[in-house]
DNA sequence: TTATTTTCTAAGCGTGCGCTTATAGTGAAC
DNA sequence: GTTCACTATAAGCGCACGCTTAGAAAATAA
């Protein structure tokens, strides 16, 4: 089996439209409540349209799940800035995967609620990457604890609490006056701040 | 429509084997990924045996709907002492709430995932509970930043975050050394007042 | 016991599903 | 302009879906 990005999402435009309109459709209906003639018909094409571009309908989800658990990796990378103070790196962090999560929730509902429908071996692959984020606010959370800027009750609580605040935004996003994606990276950066007991 | 709790759900022994096969598989499927025929079959019963209970497969992801976010309020309720100071009592409403959530995660996953499943007058029902849920925790809030017990950027925005922890639990639940439900209650109270900035 | 209601099954209807196959169109390379 | 790989379609296969119906069995009431 093919792990490497690449080799998953496939390159071409139309493979990624198909993306694109499965995403829609399968954040409205979920993933068992989908048809792959939906998909198609989105696009103005025939029922058989995907056929060309992934051998099956878990094999489109595979490839949404592994681009946007890419794309976040990517993210929270990029913002984590090893040079700064864990209090900086945190809520930068925080904020930026907050954001993302905002800006696109019906992908990240898509990427995060529907992992039950792959292949073991695909789960397992996506989870991989899934860890590697964590792994990112985790080590934050550790340099913050060990430089007496951070005062936790547990390193693994807190970095859970930390993922699942985010990873939760798209379940509820948008909401009352946080129907903005800069409002709840202000907000969530804050929190995460006061979650690890930050001296300010 | 029918909306008091003894007319959605039913008491018949029968129908409460049924919701509970249900919440089994559903959990496991998704609403759309799941057959009448599995859930019948879980029961060794015929593939119609449904139908006497419940007129339709919404019908019955409705009665699961109603039930859980029922019980749920009902343990939010009866947890909130409004007696004590505001500490105690958020302290003591979130360690409640997220130990059902965690206790209850199958469940939990069911109402709280596969609601847009439900035809949108059902939808309604179920919100206006969560609504009544998400304000007994909002009072909380609210009565500790009068009484000077809290410190919070934002009264909403701190309530929205509060339950979307403790909702989130049954995403992840278990996880690690997080596979107790008591561990995860007092974990979350923890970090419930954190978010609030209480004074200890 | 008998009468009545409730719960279940056997059988199956009509529909729409994921996916396949054979074939036609399309654009890039030369 | 021809070749060739790629992308799309039309048609449809076999299957399993949600749900209905008629009536049997079981529980309840008289």
């Amino acid at each position: 089996m093919s792990t490497s990005r690449d080799a998953v999402i496939s390159g071409s435009k139309a493979a990624a439209r198909l993306r694109e309109a499965a995403v829609e459709v399968f954040a409205e209906n979920g993933y068992g409540g989908t048809t792959t003639r939906q998909i198609a018909a989105r696009l103005d094409m025939s029922p058989a349209a995907m056929y060309p571009h992934y051998k099956s309908k878990e094999e489109l989800l595979y490839a949404i799940s592994y681009e946007g658990h890419d794309l976040a990796l990517e993210v929270v990378r990029t913002a984590d800035l090893p040079g700064e103070d864990a209090t900086t790196r945190l809520s930068t962090v925080i904020a930026r995967f907050a954001e993302w999560q905002a800006e696109h929730h019906r992908r990240a509902r898509v990427v995060q609620y529907e992992l039950t429908a792959l292949t073991p071996e695909h789960y397992r692959v996506i989870t991989g990457l899934r860890r590697r984020t964590t792994q990112v606010v985790r080590t934050i959370v550790d340099a913050g604890v060990a430089s007496g800027e951070f005062t936790v009750p547990d390193t693994e609580g807190v970095t859970l609490a930390l993922m699942s605040l985010c990873v939760d935004i798209c379940r509820w996003y948008p909401s009352g006056r946080y129907n903005e994606p800069h409002a709840i990276a202000n907000l969530y950066s804050d929190l995460a701040l006061r979650l690890v007991g930050a001296v300010r």
